[in-house]
DNA sequence: TATGAATGAGGTTTCATTCAT
DNA sequence: CATGAATGAAACCTCATTCAT
């Protein structure tokens, strides 16, 4: 296939069984393992399968032993490093004190991003390159979106927060402020400094929802 | 090529000088325009240039009286669209209502990112595959973030905005959330209702700045 | 192209490693063999890569398995062929008669002359075009230009040869005298006879010098 | 045409007139000009019509008013050059001193050949490259050739020169020895001091012949 | 005669994918 | 399972030449 065709839709793959043999695991392991640095190095379009075998020291044939594309192994590299992609969201908001939670939350997120930001670019990039991926991504982030909404309805029903906002709405719209201030900052390169921005993105998130402190 | 002349390289593309003739700057203008129906169509990467100067109705070599790559008609095609491509500002802040003024601003960006949404999605993707072009748009964003400083800088000095708030950095992540969000519902497909939508991130900007309406 | 990996770009070509495989070997030695059958016919010039491809029996894109450019397979074919592309120069001038060793050197070096003139005119036209191989070229003359101009130093110090010659430049010019003459004859086409013109080189180089026998 | 195949031979011209208006023959003067200024600053190969028709300020188009090809408006900037390209040759030999006569005639053609350095590495380069251009070439070298042999044959007849050499094959190859080393020295880069290489080119040619100082 | 844009044949180059060993 | 060479479909790009104005 042409080279520029290659971020086009390939037909679903069905579920790949794992290698047979410990030397399959291990190759397939290399590969993966390889994948991640190629594609944090050039980006996942300038990635060449043959760069990617490279790097692992095996055949350039052998990829395809284990897989049928380049967005498959990039799947698989983001399943090895799934607990590095957090989704901003506050964790345990009810339990104690709901302004340390979301800064807490927030905190831990900008961390992520900012040890991962090669991995995160990386995301970015084949979010808006492949249509498969970009739904993925999208099924996750809603799922955090509404964990963090029900969070707000409760903060909302117990009188802390302000109640005219759709919690729905405002959840989606924090979590994007955040993962949006972490790109610009990491990824474009906009050199904030982290405790301000720590600082500056809670004080907004909680200004924003209106949060009060809970009476005792 | 060896024999390729030296002196003829160019890195630097030197402002290639307009058509001088009508026909030429009708042939131009069709090529942009075919430009954008295909990207808008095909994406960035699908769109190869033999489709462009189909859809145009010239010659494949055509193009090359025009323009060097790909890159270079898609900036064409921005400096088109540029009227069409709003950043998130708030204009006139100070005078009269800042709160009315917050929500025509996000209203305005939230029409314009909704009528030109396959250009808005262009324009993410390209920005995560072209180096030049990404730190072009950030250069525009960096402008509208220091006026939008200014106002927030403004209100803080009379008492009309939280001014624990670091301007700068809210500025950035309050535009954010709002060109996020627009992201989010016409490129990744959200489908929230645009007023509440609007109503929603305007609230938040205005408690999260804890805008106060100015004493009469 | 923008998106081409910056860190790939290779500007002096790095000593392709040569194939791994015996088939490798094999299909390589095709195109090097397929590549002089067709410059000889064609000359550098008009030879096509496909063409080149195509005589050897291959794809086109396994030309990019081993050489990057013509240029590149030019080099391989030289490289093949070094042993019949001699420079006027004479062996062992001193041992014995050094007349004899004159007439010697130019007779085989018009042999292998004649019996390459394909291949002296593809490098003739090769010289004029690429900067280079033009270099390469001056780089081995000069070596046998020395080579002989030690000689003529030995025959002058001995009192053989007229002191009054600048050794270096006559060795050069007597050189340019033979391969020109080589030149005239079977790429322009002069048709001279052969024997005639050996003697004539031979006479002229040792009048030239003004060469005596050596007392007995 | 594709550019690779540009120096193919094309159907004989067949002698175009000259232009009819004052204007017109303005218009060529200046292509020609134009021409030589690209060809000797690109070469032959690397020049581009459409750099010729820009040096010269015309349009593109405006060149197929006076030539058909490249090689036409080349036989053309020759033509206008054609005093500056001497042949090495042994003017008025028997008029007075014959060595005085090689001396002057090899050191005018030395210094044409330094004045016009470039224009004789393109005269080079197009003998390679064209065939028709490398037989009218060969036919003028032949001319001066001829012109040499009788003035050898004179020397001969006079006893004053080597009566075993053909006189033929020894201006032939002794012209070529003059131009070769000019070649080497303007085109390669040798950097020999003029002086001494036309003292040594002399000295060589004299020797070769075996000239001797007429009887007064 | 001058203009400069339009044309398109013909080459080059890339690299995902296959396949014989 | 591993190897690494072979394949060929697509793209790209150039520029001599033509042509409408």
């Amino acid at each position: 296939m042409a080279r520029q065709a290659a971020h086009r839709k390939q037909d679903a793959a069905p579920d790949r069984e794992p290698p047979r043999t410990a030397r399959g695991a291990r190759t397939r392991a290399r590969l993966v393992e390889a994948a991640r640095t190629v594609f944090e190095r050039d980006g996942f379009l300038d990635a060449r399968l043959v760069d990617i075998t490279t790097e692992a020291g095996t055949a350039a044939g052998s990829f395809y032993t284990y897989f049928d594309s380049k967005e498959e192994i990039f799947q698989a590299v983001l399943k090895e490093v799934e607990d590095e992609m957090l989704h901003p969201h506050v964790r345990e908001l009810n339990e104690g004190d709901p302004i340390a939670a979301i800064e807490a939350s927030n905190r831990a997120y900008l961390e992520s991003y900012e040890r991962n930001a090669k991995l995160m670019q990386l995301l970015e990039q084949v979010a808006t390159i492949d249509d498969e991926f970009r739904e993925m991504r999208k099924r996750r982030s809603d799922a955090f979106m509404r964990r963090n909404a029900r969070a707000i309805q409760d903060l909302q029903a117990s009188g802390l927060a302000d109640p005219t906002l759709n919690p729905m709405l405002a959840a989606g719209a924090l979590s994007g402020m955040v993962s949006r201030a972490a790109y610009t900052n990491w990824v474009l390169g906009e050199d904030w400094d982290f405790d301000e921005l720590a600082k500056t993105l809670t004080q907004l998130w909680i200004n924003g929802l209106k949060i009060q402190r809970p009476h005792a």
